[in-house]
RNA sequence: GGGUGUUUAGCUCAGUUGGGAGAGCGUCGCCCUUACAAGGCGAAUGUCGGGGGUUCAAGCCCCUCAACACCCA
């Protein structure tokens, strides 16, 4: 074996050998656990959160294919709508060509195209992460079954009125031409101005100031809206307002609801079809709406035609100077707003008036708030209900259309006359309405939103609207794995249509995890030039590619200097190779209940330490055990010792996966790994194999590989790899025939093999090695040194535990000869205590008398300032009348155990004074 | 404005029905001891954000204030 550990040996050999051999497809009869991969988009690359997530999907589904449950972890990917067209369309225009050009049929096959040869690269890196997905069934949002799933949805919340079509605001992106949906809205603080701007009364009475962030939108105002309470206007509501530039008079309204009379001059333009908020007040005063933009958001031909064809930017400028040409603009103050953004083209969305179709939610969202209150569906940790139930009593119609090209077209048609007919193909359709062939049908334009497909997923995947034998294993699946950001998007959406069309909710739990960040607490994002890619925390980069990497591309490409000099920082080395083991360990232990995590790589260094320090370790055992006998032996206290140990790590390790604490399980693992088994067994083990009997020598042995096998086995959900590797040597040893390490069962606790006593003895052996440590250490004697120590004050227990593990102890404590004294003064001696034996090292050549006195006293003041704690606690009546006994007992107990301490070392300090 | 969180060692974070404040990294000593220097051995480090309350007992429960973060409008 290598010395040092070295992941890219290793990895991919084993993932091809499991995906050849099919280990990922489900097997087993008895329970189902299912995990449905939330879809990466098809132009994805692998991120920081995909990669943490999937981890820790991974380690649930490996977990339970080892516990012997029938696993499938399904494999997919989404079409990604908006994403994915613009990513051909990109391609296109460096041939100065657009979609229009091509076509839809053929632009569509384009894209066909492109994901064939290119679409793969996400599933690619996911194998690279280790991950046990089911690639055989793979699934595609768009490919033949889902779709027919989805024209099926479609087609039965429209025949049920669950779909309907209609005229409404919604968010307009005006460069990708499309209709978005809230959620693809950000909304940012972005730097404007507040226009006020004066409208004369009709009849010549006075004027109104009213103030606004849109002074373009003017040309579309029917009204102008003011506090009913606010004494400014009041004598203004019901008169007519004459609207400059246009010519148009409207109404002065008031409504309470919409009008903040603190706010700007108290004085609001109602333009319905540019604004939500007007638009409802235009609804509540029966206002005309209209529309004064195109779908590239310039000026249309409701406006005067000086303004015509202008862009909505350049339009501002003008109708400003124009106001103020005129008189009317009153002033411009600077004013912080929120500007929506579409966050593909990163556009300034436009609240616009369209045709689009929507699901009517409420009677969808009921079951689902219900679903989630009587605990059908479990959040973890619990408190996301709250978010999810906040959001679903407010939620709003879904604006399903989008007008763009790729996607499941909407299963629409048109007649002549404008009549429109859902089914699920046009053949259907004809049937269903019996309409004759002479009657000429067109299908609607637009796709559904790519989130439509999406919210079917956990039963479309699996064969629905067929009744499968997949579906009828599977559904419910067991737990969703998701961030929380897209709880709206994605979580709410599959629980209203697994409830609608499966009639059963579609995951039992969701466990929501936190976001990853960088190390200074940052989103990691292109534009901040802050992203890690997985891929070279596992293989590593040098400097100078991260650089371009991070800097190439940029929306913003004034960022990139800044960005180069904080990657030259950060990463003055580039970064090393730390492999998917090391990785995906730093994920799971990063897992535990905050909503961001800091990634930072001292942690993921640590943690490839530890695949080393376990490689280390078996090569140790494998040397220790290779050609050696092997059959059952005696076992010593020191092996019952941490085959108890491993029995309670096992226990926890199962309590912590199954309340989805990665982290603790993590930690737990280490811990034993490192603090108990390396350094403690393994050094244990040394002298039992070179001084034990031949018996005692096999049954350390055995004891060596067996815990070793079992931890491989414990650890092998959180790094694939290593185990493996490892596993393959060390089972045969351990009496293992099995192919492979991920279809062996999962390490069970057996409740016979904790013994409290003999871990109680151990730690006995420990604190007599750890204090004659402690003192050399503090005295500055050399480790390699071998120290005489006389033992006194010992009970007949002490000289039991003595005569037991002498060898041991002589040998890790480094120890030359050991005298028991019975009657005999002890000569002045640097003191250890283990219980109340002590231990002493005689002062003579060795040991400063000053340093052991200072070492004594701190002790001595660390004990005086606890036992004042203890006693004081004691000493208050009301404590031991209303303290359950048991603790005050032990407070007892502990007063008693620090004072013979504290006893035996003021003596000691006495006696070394006196010198 | 509404909602949800966070605040514990220099840094990043655990702390499970209230009962002796923990880990990793970093820091400081000593050591190439035959598994591992990606290591071993040892050490130091805290007004648990502030204030108040409940309790025999509060990092944990209640109230209040403050700072920060996120989501929605």
């Amino acid at each position: 074996m290598e010395k040092t550990y070295t992941p890219h040996a290793i990895e991919q050999h084993w993932y091809k050998t499991w995906e050849e051999k099919g280990y990922f497809t489900p097997k087993g009869t008895d329970t189902p656990y299912c995990i449905m991969i939330p879809p990466p988009n098809v132009t994805g690359t692998l991120h920081m959160g995909h990669a943490f997530q999937d981890t820790l999907m991974d380690i649930l589904t490996r977990y339970h294919r080892m516990n012997g449950d029938s696993t499938l972890w399904q494999a997919g990917s989404d079409h990604a709508g908006i994403a994915t067209q613009m990513v051909v369309e990109r391609q296109l225009a460096a041939e100065g060509k657009t979609r229009h050009d091509l076509g839809r049929d053929a632009f569509i096959e384009k894209v066909w195209d492109w994901k064939a040869h290119s679409g793969g690269h996400i599933t690619r890196q996911l194998r690279r992460m280790g991950s046990s997905l089911d690639w055989a069934h793979e699934r595609f949002t768009m490919d033949d079954g889902l779709s027919q799933a989805v024209r099926e949805v479609f087609v039965r919340l429209y025949d049920e009125g669950l779909i309907y079509r209609g005229k409404r605001l919604v968010n307009w992106d005006p460069v990708l031409h499309t209709a978005v949906s809230d959620l693809e809205v950000q909304s940012q603080e972005e730097n404007g101005s507040m226009w006020h701007l004066r409208y004369p009364l009709a009849d010549g009475s006075g004027d109104l100031v009213v103030a606004t962030t849109r002074p373009e939108t003017m040309l579309g105002d029917t009204a102008v809206a003011v506090h009913s309470k606010d004494e400014r206007y009041q004598k203004f509501i019901g008169k007519q307002i004459k609207l400059p530039l246009t010519g148009r008079t409207i109404p002065v309204v008031a409504d309470d609801e919409h009008v903040d009379p603190e706010f700007g001059s108290g004085c609001v333009k109602i333009t319905p079809a540019h604004d939500f908020n007007d638009y409802q007040l235009g609804q509540r005063h029966n206002l005309p709406i209209i529309n004064i933009f195109t779908v590239d958001a310039k000026l249309n031909g409701n406006v005067p035609v000086a303004y015509q064809g202008m862009d909505r930017f350049e339009a501002r400028k003008k109708i400003v100077a124009d106001l103020e040409a005129a008189g009317l603009l009153v002033d411009i103050k600077p004013h912080k707003l929120m500007v929506p953004r579409g966050d593909r083209s990163h556009a300034v969305i436009e609240p616009f008036l369209t045709d689009q179709w929507f699901v009517k939610i409420a009677p969808l969202a009921e079951p689902a708030i219900k679903a989630v209150e009587d605990g059908r569906i479990k959040f973890i940790p619990d408190n996301w209900k709250k978010t999810y139930f906040e959001w679903m009593h407010n939620i709003q119609d879904w604006c399903i259309s989008r007008q763009i090209w790729w996607g499941h077209r909407i299963p629409a048609w048109y007649d002549d006359k404008g009549q429109v007919y859902v089914g699920d193909s046009e053949a259907h359709v004809r049937e269903k309405y019996q309409i004759p062939e002479s009657v000429k049908l067109e299908q609607d334009a637009d796709v559904l939103d790519t989130w439509f497909s999406s919210a079917l997923w956990p039963f479309s995947t699996l064969g629905w609207p067929e009744n499968t034998e997949r579906l009828k294993a599977f559904y419910p699946t067991s737990v969703l794995v998701t961030g929380f950001d897209i709880i709206f998007f994605w979580v709410a959406r599959m629980i209203m249509m697994g409830l609608k069309f499966m009639g059963d909710v579609p995951f039992r739990e969701v466990y929501i995890h936190g976001l990853i960040r960088d190390s200074d607490g940052q989103k990691m994002s292109k534009s901040k030039g802050n992203v890690l890619d997985p891929l070279d925390l596992i293989d590593s980069i040098n400097l100078e590619a991260l650089v371009t990497k991070r800097t190439t591309s940029l929306m913003q490409p004034e960022m990139a200097p800044k960005i180069e000099k904080d990657t030259r920082k950060h990463y003055p080395q580039g970064i090393p190779a730390f492999g998917t083991d090391a990785l995906r360990f730093t994920f799971a232990a990063l897992a535990s209940t905050g909503r961001d995590i800091r990634f930072d790589l001292g942690r993921i260094e640590g943690y490839r330490n530890f695949c080393n320090k376990l490689w280390n370790a078996s090569r140790y055992v494998l040397m220790s055990t290779q050609e050696c006998d092997l059959t059952k032996g005696e076992l010593s206290l020191t092996d019952r010792w941490i085959i108890s140990r491993l029995q309670q790590l096992e226990a926890q390790i199962h309590q912590h996966l199954n309340t989805y604490r990665f982290d603790l399980a993590a930690h737990a693992l280490y811990e034993f790994t490192w603090n108990e088994y390396c350094d403690w067994y393994l050094e244990f083990s040394k002298p039992a194999l070179q001084n034990g009997s031949e018996a005692a020598q096999r049954g350390t042995r055995r004891t060596l590989v067996g815990v070793l096998e079992a931890l491989l086995r414990l650890l092998h959900p959180f790094m694939p790899f290593i185990t493996e590797e490892l596993w393959q040597r060390v089972a045969p040893l351990a009496g293992k025939s099995g192919d492979t390490i991920m279809l062996e069962p999962y390490p069970q606790a057996q409740a016979e093999k904790i013994e409290l006593e003999t871990e109680q003895e151990i730690e006995w052996v420990k604190q007599f090695i750890l204090g004659v440590r402690r003192i050399r250490a503090e005295m500055d004697i050399a480790p390699s040194k071998p120290l005489p120590v006389l033992l006194q004050n010992g009970n007949s227990d002490d000289h039991q535990k003595w005569q037991t593990h002498s060898s041991i102890i002589t040998r890790l404590a480094r120890l030359e000869t050991v005298t028991w004294l019975e009657t005999e003064e002890a000569p002045e001696s640097a003191i250890a205590l283990v219980g109340e034996m002590q231990i002493l090292i005689p002062l003579a050549g060795l040991i400063d008398k000053e340093a052991e006195l200072k070492r004594l006293n701190k002790e001595l003041e660390k004990l005086h300032k606890e036992l004042a704690k203890c006693t004081a606690k004691l000493d208050n009546p009301k404590f031991t009348e209303r303290a359950p006994a048991e603790i005050v007992a032990k407070e007892r107990q502990r007063v008693a155990d620090m004072s013979a301490s504290l006893q035996q070392l003021e003596a000691q300090a006495a006696r070394i004074r006196a010198v």
